[in-house]
DNA sequence: CTCGAATGATTGCAATTAGAACCGTTCTAG
DNA sequence: CTAGAACGGTTCTAATTGCAATCATTCGAG
């Protein structure tokens, strides 16, 4: 059934070079939607993934970068007066990000223009639900 | 069938973010085992792409990247003796990117390392193959 | 044939990003 | 209780990356 090693290994490759494309696909998507709001395309990610009140670090997880680059990024965010960092309940090291209504209202803003003619609409509700699963399953492993 | 808009919309960031995710998860297990060979994360992603002779517009398209961070990299494994720079055949602008005998057998080299623990891994050889059918009908779109 | 647009590659510059070092806080073994 | 390790965040620096401008070559309309 599985094919020689060869093979797999050529698939394998291609996987990657797709996996990467879609990715920047989907990066230049958000650039050119958040550049309308003024954000750049890291900003528009961390909008996106704030989808409520977070630690930073969860906010870098979320964002597949550093926490060195979601502090610079939540800083340009908190200088725009879209963010907050409160203090953590229960936790006098780690802050909690918070939207201001301004920045919710962003938010809210940004996901309307991102929703149109997203890079994954050519896949059914279907496909885009298998397609959920089966990165979910080699994510993280 | 199709969901409401407002879940559709949130498993389509959701799914954002796991591309992304395995996008970065591929690079960090690119950039490990080109390491241990001397070179950057994107060297190795170079060397894995250079099937063959090809244009440097064709490398950039395959690393998902802009001509000129591709013409970077380029010189980098030039200096470095893996690659050089031959004159098209039939188009004198473009160049065509041959590998070295010591490029390719560092490629070749390259290609074992990448195969151990690939991200991709955890997947069946059928669920690769359906993975890489969905990925191919979004990207390009 | 010829001129303007398009293509392939390169350069310089600005911006983003990762990585290591660091400080304060929290956890935990003894 | 009390080190020492681990965690969360920030800062600094270096490397990577994208973008605009440029040059040479090629294509295409008229």
């Amino acid at each position: 059934m599985t094919g020689d090693p060869e093979t797999q290994a050529q698939a394998d490759r291609e996987l990657c070079g797709l996996i990467s494309g879609l990715a920047k696909q989907i990066e230049a998507h958000v650039r050119v939607r958040a550049a309308t709001l003024g954000l750049t395309a890291s900003q528009g990610v961390a909008l996106r993934e704030l989808t409520g009140p977070m630690t930073l670090r969860e906010l870098a997880e979320r964002m597949s970068c550093e926490p060195s680059n979601a502090t610079f990024v939540a800083d340009r965010l908190e200088e725009q007066g879209y963010l907050e960092r409160h203090p953590h309940p229960g936790n006098r090291r780690a802050k909690q990000l918070v939207l201001t209504p301004s920045g919710a209202e962003l938010r809210e803003r940004l996901l309307g223009l991102l929703a149109e003619e997203s890079p994954l609409a050519p896949l059914s509700a279907e496909e885009q639900d298998a397609l959920q699963r089966l990165l979910a399953r080699a994510v993280v492993a």
